[in-house]
DNA sequence: TCCTGATCGTTCGGCTACGAACGTTTGGGT
DNA sequence: ACCCAAACGTTCGTAGCCGAACGATCAGGA
């Protein structure tokens, strides 16, 4: 990032760019939008390289890992859920963990088109040592921030994601 | 979502487990980045839904559209970092575009190694056709904060992208 | 007991998405 | 004038990522 077009020059560019088009535009949502989408773009990118790449997890595979982990026994609908991803893509996803011997996938007895998901030792393992890492980095990455500011943030992007899902239906 | 295993339930059953495994480990923060990268989602999943896909455009299409827009003559190496994608994503996007008749590449003759995207005239009128229907979804999606909440959320993000550039230098 | 609709996880096609490696071009130092 | 390091955009391999379509399974009513 040269910060020549990073956010300052670009916010400032945009501006004139779209008052010029249509003055009743709202920039400042525009403005908090784009703000969301890079900040989770570069958390995501620095998680992966910190402690991710490290030991050959993909920013998605260890967000599925991580939602097995806390709910054990998960089926594999509700892990997309919580995992913010389609069904689709999470079949592929664990199949890969399977495949590394971190997660394993077992058809219910008591309604057979259902799947639970659960980790290996080995998973549990892995979990154990990466997660504390993980939430280093997330510590470092809100640092500059206030606890008080730290739960607005939270709370204004929650606001966001209810009235979202509200609106879809 | 079914809300079950959405965001206020998932939460406990995290901060429950990870209190478990470490209670010197920082959920507040964990609470932060996963808001952070689950509203970009939904941010990007809706706008995608609603006035994207009708006009057969990725989300990274059209930012990468935008930017172009925005940047009239813009150098491939200053889209990437604008749009926030990889050097060798944006090959390929700029690729489809192009195709669709929408952007075009030119060499640039003083340095031979650079090359400047442009909008077609088709390009720019799409982008002020689909602006204003995009930017009505930004404002619909936060439009449950208030402009001060809106300014602090602004705030808070790109204090976090900024503390992340800097950390990787 | 069928049968019909709903729901599950998987598959498929097409498009992102990244980092690494590559060939081309350029400018600086000697 | 020549090399050499740096910078550019592209290519490549691998993995995510989605919506739509699919077969399998289940539950409820006629």
């Amino acid at each position: 990032m040269t910060d020549q077009y990073s956010l300052v020059a670009t916010e400032r560019a945009a501006r004139a760019h779209i008052e010029q088009l249509d003055p009743a535009l709202d920039y400042e949502s525009a403005q908090t939008v784009a703000s969301i989408y890079r900040a989770a773009n570069a958390v995501r990118g620095h998680a992966t390289n910190e402690v991710l790449r490290p030991h050959d997890l993909s920013w998605t595979g260890f967000v599925v890992l991580w939602v097995v982990w806390i709910w054990d026994g998960l089926e594999t609908r509700h892990a997309a859920d919580a995992a913010a991803i389609s069904k689709g893509t999470l079949t592929g996803v664990v199949k890969t963990l399977e495949s590394r011997g971190l997660m394993t996938k077992q058809q219910r007895q008591d309604d057979r088109r259902l799947v639970d998901l659960r980790l290996t030792p080995e998973g549990i393992a892995l979990m154990n040592e990466i997660y504390p890492k993980f939430n280093a980095i997330e510590v470092k990455v809100v640092a500059g921030l206030s606890s008080k500011r730290k739960q607005d943030l939270t709370a204004s992007l929650r606001t966001i994601v209810q009235d979202i899902e509200q609106q879809k239906s």
